[in-house]
DNA sequence: TCTGGGGTCCTAGGACCC
DNA sequence: TCTGGGGTCCTAGGACCC
């Protein structure tokens, strides 16, 4: 281990509904829950003054809104904390090449790699320190200036104490870990706070009475290997006696890319659980395309309504991004599937990714199989026809587009059939064609920029405001009314970057 | 009104090959 | 004229993370 705690662990804080609250004047210093508003949404991040209530990330959201009923509940706008992270991530690296990102709100940091290296190298252990958490501070203070946000920061040696130093830290704080102090940090922390170690494994130790970091190190690693597990074992020993040799990794390529989908009500009709396969496929394979990429292997995923979960795979000689081949491989997969009781989910993926597409002849003959069926050959009586399916998304703007279940949905909302592309009972009568969902941003032609606070029975209401504003009034209006449309999130800092990135659409 | 969505890594068994 | 052994790929499932 390094003796500077020169490895920095950033970590934004309760970052979703931060941003938020930073958005939307009215919400400041209230309880705000972001996640999914479906009967079968969880909580993706909860607010400080909503987890006063107990409301905490992963949480179903209806048992959210039991404990705060009176918490604002939103939608995520994942491509406004899309921006927000990028400005972040930009700000890290400025302090060097080496940042890995773990998730929008989170990443390592090599303070050894960038422009501090030389000095943290050559100076005394005491100055290196100082340094560091002086680099810790002003990343806070920049972060806050750039963003309007708050973020706590880790640094140690390693990061793994990196990073229980920022879970320290939180919120808004700094927590520096020196060297030689590591056991004494440790050894009271409970298991589940070694990373690897969740609920399965932690009921695993706990069996055995172990249930503090510190009986871990003092358990032989070969016992820890015979319960968990080879790797599990060994990783869970090293961590728990502070031993990380782990690199700070910029820049790791994607393994696979998937997309799923969690119905409001299961799935019973093949035909439409077909169908959506084939809307899945094709998400899917536009987010391959985006990405540069391809794939050997597809794979197909179902969660039953009994929550059982299951996956067929099938891998090709060599890597395809053609739709209609993975369409027609899911289709083939989902064959193999006992489907009685109701599907509660359904995923399509990819992996075994590639940069560049080979067509060969397998995958050849595969496409020419799927154009066939396509082209409506006489035993394809149950089939659909892939392109029936991709034209009725194309009419509802995408994949992303508004949509809801019809039996599911509550009132007020105005369901209608795709024009020219309606399959009996399927998808099209699923479709929504204008949902106002709360949390989104709209635009009033008089009244300017505001976000939706509320929608139903015909109505919608909608707060006018701006994150760089007051806290703004409240009007309501007819889900139709021609004045309102969508609008495109506003920067969190007035003048920001972020004005850049949010023009289009 | 229980339990999202997008990932990663590991394990174990069978096929296949040398 | 009994069953080798090891490496690699594929498939399915599970744990975990944010």
């Amino acid at each position: 281990m390094r003796s500077v705690p020169s490895i920095l662990h950033l970590d934004m804080d309760a970052f979703f509904a931060a941003v938020e609250q930073a958005s939307k004047p009215s919400l400041r210093g209230k309880p705000v829950v972001v996640g999914g508003l479906g009967g079968r949404g969880v909580v993706a991040t909860a607010s400080y003054e909503a987890r006063v209530f107990g409301v905490h990330s992963a949480m179903p959201m209806a048992q959210a809104r039991r404990r705060a009923p009176n918490a604002a509940y939103l939608i995520p706008r994942f491509e406004l904390y899309r921006q927000v992270s990028d400005l972040v991530m930009g700000l890290l690296r400025e302090l060097s090449p080496l940042v890995e990102p773990l998730s929008l709100d989170e990443a390592f940091v090599d303070l050894e790699a960038g422009p501090y290296g030389e000095l943290l190298r050559e100076g005394s252990v005491e100055e290196g320190v100082e340094l560091v958490r002086a680099l810790g501070e002003d990343l806070r203070a920049d972060i806050l200036a750039a963003v309007g946000l708050t973020a706590s920061v880790g640094l140690s040696g390693t990061k793994f104490l990196a990073k229980i130093a920022s879970e320290q830290a939180k919120p808004d704080g700094l927590v520096l870990i020196e060297p030689g102090r590591e056991r004494e940090i440790l050894d009271p922390l409970p298991v589940r706070a070694l990373p690897g170690v969740g609920p399965a494994t932690a009921e695993t130790l706990r069996r055995l009475g172990l249930t503090q970091v510190s009986q871990i190190a003092a358990t032989p690693e070969d016992e820890l290997v015979r319960l968990l597990g080879r790797a599990h074992g060994a990783g869970v020993h090293a961590l728990a006696l502070g031993r990380d040799e782990r690199a700070v990794v910029a820049e790791r390529d994607a393994k696979s890319v998937s997309v799923e989908d969690t119905f409001e009500v299961d799935l019973g009709d093949r035909e439409l659980i077909r169908a959506e396969l084939d809307r899945l496929a094709d998400r899917c394979v536009r987010r391959l395309r985006a990405a540069a990429r391809s794939g050997r292997t597809v794979v197909i995923k179902v969660r039953l309504f009994d929550f059982t979960t299951l996956t067929r795979s099938e891998t090709l000689l060599s890597p395809t991004d053609d739709p209609l081949v993975i369409s027609a491989i899911a289709r083939r997969l989902l064959e193999q599937v006992e489907l009685t009781g109701g599907v509660r989910l359904l995923g399509v993926g990819v992996s075994g990714l590639a940069d560049f597409t080979q067509e060969d002849l397998f995958a050849q003959a595969e496409r020419e199989a799927a154009e066939a069926a396509a082209a409506g050959y006489p035993d394809g009586g149950s089939e659909q026809d892939p392109e029936a399916a991709h034209g009725a998304e194309a009419a509802y703007g995408g994949p992303d587009g508004p949509r809801a279940f019809h039996p599911g949905s509550s009132g007020g909302e105005r369901s209608s059939l795709p024009g020219g592309s309606e399959h009996p009972g399927g998808v099209g009568t699923l479709l929504t064609v204008r949902r106002w969902m709360p949390g989104q941003d709209v635009r009033h032609a008089e009244l300017g920029h505001g976000w939706v606070q509320g929608s139903g029975v015909g109505r919608v209401t909608v707060r006018f405001e701006t994150p760089w504003g007051e806290r703004g009034p409240v009007r309501t209006f007819s889900v139709d009314d021609p004045e309102l449309e969508k609008a495109d999130p506003l920067p969190l800092v007035r003048g920001s970057a972020l004005a850049d990135g949010t023009a289009e659409v």
